[in-house]
DNA sequence: ATTAATGTTCAGAA
DNA sequence: TTTCTGAACATTAA
């Protein structure tokens, strides 16, 4: 569930609590659940982690990467309904890694809190994190300028919400904040890349930079029938600010005139007005 | 009972 | 080589 302003807020939340604290002890679901993917296998991701202290959380497109005074990082990867909490998850029956913290603070544990248990956690030394980054994933999307928009649009035929939903070309976008961006944009998702404009790209980019940015100040999207919080387990705001994502049969609010519609591509729900997307 | 859900990855086909 | 489809992962709520 979490796209880039959720991990972003995320690692946000948890950097001022975590830096400079020592990892006394790690332990796996300390509820009755079934352990999510970790590599290596706990065993040894518990022991190269204990006794090291957090340097640095910060965010990898959707990635939260927590770094340790050893030199290598934990990559969580939230998937779905993957969260990283300091206080009181959504439910007690879905912690599935517990990080047990040394020292004075205000939290003595940091949890990852899985319900679907689609999430990943890797420990990985700084040249594995480095080709992650290199082979896996394209520039941040907040970094992305019109430039490179206009270099990735021009060399496919591919609709461009698929395209902004391609991890190699841009990190961080994901489905409901694709939706948006195309709306903001006045941008059919349908559209193909290498049609679009020069000026409709560089449009497009600007919003990529706004929804994304004003996404973060609200602390993410919490849905109705969605688990994600902060760190100290607060609702996000953005929600209140959607104009399409799962806005099926109402008003569109830039044209007043045409209804939202739902169509499906890549398997995946995209959200438009077609009177005032083209 | 069926369907869809803010994600990723893989196999197989066009 | 590129692109698309379907399925898989697992759980819950409408």
């Amino acid at each position: 569930m979490p796209e880039l302003p959720e991990v972003e807020t995320m690692v946000r939340g948890v950097h001022p609590h975590i830096v400079g604290r020592k990892i006394r002890r790690v332990v796996q679901c300390p509820c009755e659940c079934r352990p999510i993917t970790l590599s290596p296998g706990f065993d040894e991701f518990a022991k190269r982690m204990r006794g090291t202290h957090f340097t640095a959380a910060r965010r990898l497109a959707k990635r939260a990467v927590l770094d340790l005074s050893t030199g290598d990082s934990i990559v969580i990867e939230p998937r779905m309904t993957g969260l990283l909490l300091l206080a009181d998850p959504p439910d007690p029956g879905h912690l599935r890694l517990e990080w047990q913290l040394e020292g004075s603070g205000e939290y003595s544990k940091l949890w990852f809190w899985d319900r679907r248990g689609l999430g990943t956690v890797r420990l990985l030394r700084s040249d594995e994190l480095a080709e992650l980054g290199a082979t896996k994933l394209g520039p941040d999307a907040l970094a992305m300028t019109a430039e490179a928009w206009q270099a990735a649009c021009r060399a496919t035929p591919r609709a461009i919400k698929v395209l902004l939903l391609d991890q190699r070309v841009a990190a961080g976008i994901g489905n409901l904040y694709a939706s948006e961006i195309l709306h903001r944009s006045g941008i059919s998702p349908l559209q193909p890349a290498n049609k679009l404009t020069r000026p409709r790209i560089a449009r497009m980019q600007a919003a990529v930079i706004e929804v994304l940015e004003e996404a973060i100040a609200c602390e993410g999207s919490t849905l109705g029938d969605a688990t994600y919080r902060t760190a100290l387990s607060i609702n996000g705001t953005y929600q209140n600010r959607h104009r399409v994502y799962k806005k099926t049969d109402e008003q569109c609010p830039t044209c007043g005139k045409g209804a939202i519609v739902r169509i499906v591509q890549a398997q995946r729900s995209t959200f438009y007005c077609p009177k005032c997307q083209k």
